[in-house]
DNA sequence: CATGAATGAGAGTTCATTCAT
DNA sequence: GATGAATGAACTCTCATTCAT
């Protein structure tokens, strides 16, 4: 599964690390600048998901990631500036793995299945971190008035539309439904997230369901619904 | 439709106007003070609603309510405690509506239907409401902090729950694949508030289509997914 | 002396007391309210003239104040617009002596002489007060920036131009040397700045001198220059 | 005029530059060190005439000066001593002006002219420097705190005491009032500083007089005051 | 019950200064 | 000597909450 996932930085950032034994100098600061931005969003990130973002002080942060305040500011012109850093890395992660699950051999359905087994396993490993995202990027006050927020619902779009590329397909043979295939799309991927949430992992997954069996019957849900086949009410 | 939705008070308390003459005195009292905790929950509700809670001041939500800042602390005991006095009565409503709903006579998909359509038509008429308490409900810090709140999560699983029973029946009927009915109530529902969110209702529902078309097109893709009857992928 | 100069409040504000005994209840709370705005700008004052702008901390003007750190912004918008208030007060009052001064019989030496009086009078008992005006006012930055100091230097120049009106009509008369009369105002007024300002003072003026003679000696200088009559270098 | 002006440098540091070939070595570090705090000094200058002491970082200062941040400190011990350096340049160039200014031949209006002209032509080529030096230097905390402004209070009273002289002569031959001559130098400077002052010459100059008629009309004022010869009101 | 002035803990942010490289 | 990332004390300002009227 993991073969199509390059970087799982949350940054989402790719750089070439060939550089000449010549650069290495200037190479060295940047990597370093490139890991205490990590850090400081995987701090971050973890405390956001944990207790919301106003819940959450910058002291928290810089203390969590072994940093003292000011040096936070170093990398990030403010909180909300934060913030935009970690749903970037999020949303281009997901847009990432919407294009390798999509480019895999197969059906609409096993293109699906991956998609939902990578973005499930994703979660697990960032525990509260979807569930993040469902609670703070929805609000738009925030998305509209940051002019860096300003592609942030364009990538969430994206990922909608790399999603329906097969799904256009398969409704044009007339193997789906006539409808609108990025709606479905995001229906799809809605769905994902809210089995990634933490609360709804809790109340329905109990562990007792590993990420491949809970991304099958998820698509089995999606393109099948919930009656038998064969029945009609 | 409107029939089984017996008050739409936003606390969703019922209380009884039969009250004998000798107590009408206590009665007025206790109706204006009603009256004014309605009024409040109102206010806030419109500003919580389109301005997050924790963009929303005490101060802004007293001059809306058209009452001092001190008032509000008479009828409730904090910002906290009237964000949960607006949970409450919206999650009071949605168990009405469903128990309203699942009463009604018909199939499950008819029963469905109804709940969708209330719903949605609550929300369209609560704008930005729905968007709220996905943005912050979910936001389990606060949920488990104040004991005011410790009911809250149950009442939403109770909806869920109230939902399920139509589709556990259909289940053992052997109508429907076998699958926890709780689960499958609580997708439904998800999938529903998900198209009751403003952001959502932008990106594809642009007011082309109305609530009855959305709420059969629901369930619709709820019970048979969103492949063509007939096809085996 | 004094019987030109109505009110002495920094804010130069005059108001009503002869309201009606029905109004009182209102007035009350008014009053009160002017008497804490009082009681902050004098303790600002005294601390901005002691410590200057930047040294001196909201916190400590509460604290000298005796009113807590929050109550200052419910009287004024900004510690900026704090040191509006005084400008505002100073300059107001600059105004009217200048107004009252000239409006006195006799001639314009006499009406420049009580001017200087009553100036150097006041800043004997503000102490260093004049002092900080020299020292921050000056600051353009400061003064083009926020839209409540649009006017200050208007008021300014307006003292200025009062002062120039019975110097204007000496010029005319061929008394004084043609020249600019808002100029020689403008210098004039420096100068009795200067003579206020704390630091001149204990240089050149070591309390030996009394506000009447150096107020007598500035208009000497002004109107005659340092050279003996009838000497011509 | 210039003749009697050795260094303009703004430290006012003399420095001897025929050293024997032996000491070149030294002196090529030490020349290179003098430079660089010369153009630490210039940048510094600039942006505090600019934007006030307060509102001037020492990033901004670093960065104008094309050094970093930690360099100035190999150069100034802190932001209040790199002040006291432009200080000290400044006061040091003023004494430097006033005593060329007494030393050259002529009358008494004919020194304080050259001075006038000095100063003036001097602050139309550094702008806002005056402007700031009445700001800032006034502010006594600042000059009493720091051990290295001890002297300049003391400095700016020599100038004046330098001004002094030719005019206690002429005091002493009767040709001026008895007064005290150093009051005169200080009052005489003080006018001159400021019409050196931007916002003063912005109202009053109108860039439409030059350098030497401002300073023949400034002494006029001074020796003559502002009234007719020959009449006494 | 209604009010809003008073409050102060706590937030985000700035920036002079240090120090390892 | 030159650098700039790291630092944290100190700042201004906010706002939920209290309480005297």
């Amino acid at each position: 599964m993991s073969h199509y996932v390059t970087t799982w930085s949350s940054s989402g950032r790719q750089f070439n690390m060939n550089t000449p034994p010549a650069l290495n100098q200037a190479s060295r600061k940047e990597r370093e600048r490139r890991q205490h931005e990590e850090e400081i969003l995987v701090a971050a990130r973890e405390l956001f998901a944990r207790k919301g973002y106003y819940n959450t002080t910058l002291e928290e942060i810089a203390h969590h990631a072994q940093f003292g305040k000011g040096t936070i500011y170093n990398y990030f012109s403010s909180k909300e500036d934060l913030f935009c850093g970690i749903l970037i890395g999020l949303l281009n992660t997901a847009v990432e793995v919407a294009e390798s699950s999509i480019a895999l051999p197969g059906s609409t359905r096993d293109k699906l299945t991956a998609y939902a087994k990578a973005i499930l396993s994703y979660s697990e490993k960032n525990a509260d971190l979807f569930h993040m995202i469902v609670r703070e990027v929805v609000q738009l006050n925030f998305l509209e008035q940051s002019p860096r927020m300003s592609g942030l619902r364009n990538r969430l779009h994206k990922t909608w539309e790399i999603l329906a590329i097969p799904l256009a397909k398969d409704i044009e043979a007339g193997t789906l439904k006539p409808s609108d295939a990025v709606h479905l799309a995001a229906m799809f991927d809605n769905l994902l997230r809210l089995h990634a949430m933490q609360p709804f992992r809790e109340l329905f997954l109990r562990g007792s369901m590993d990420v491949d069996t809970v991304a099958h019957s998820l698509v089995d849900f999606f393109f099948d619904g919930i009656q038998q086949r064969g029945q009609n009410q």
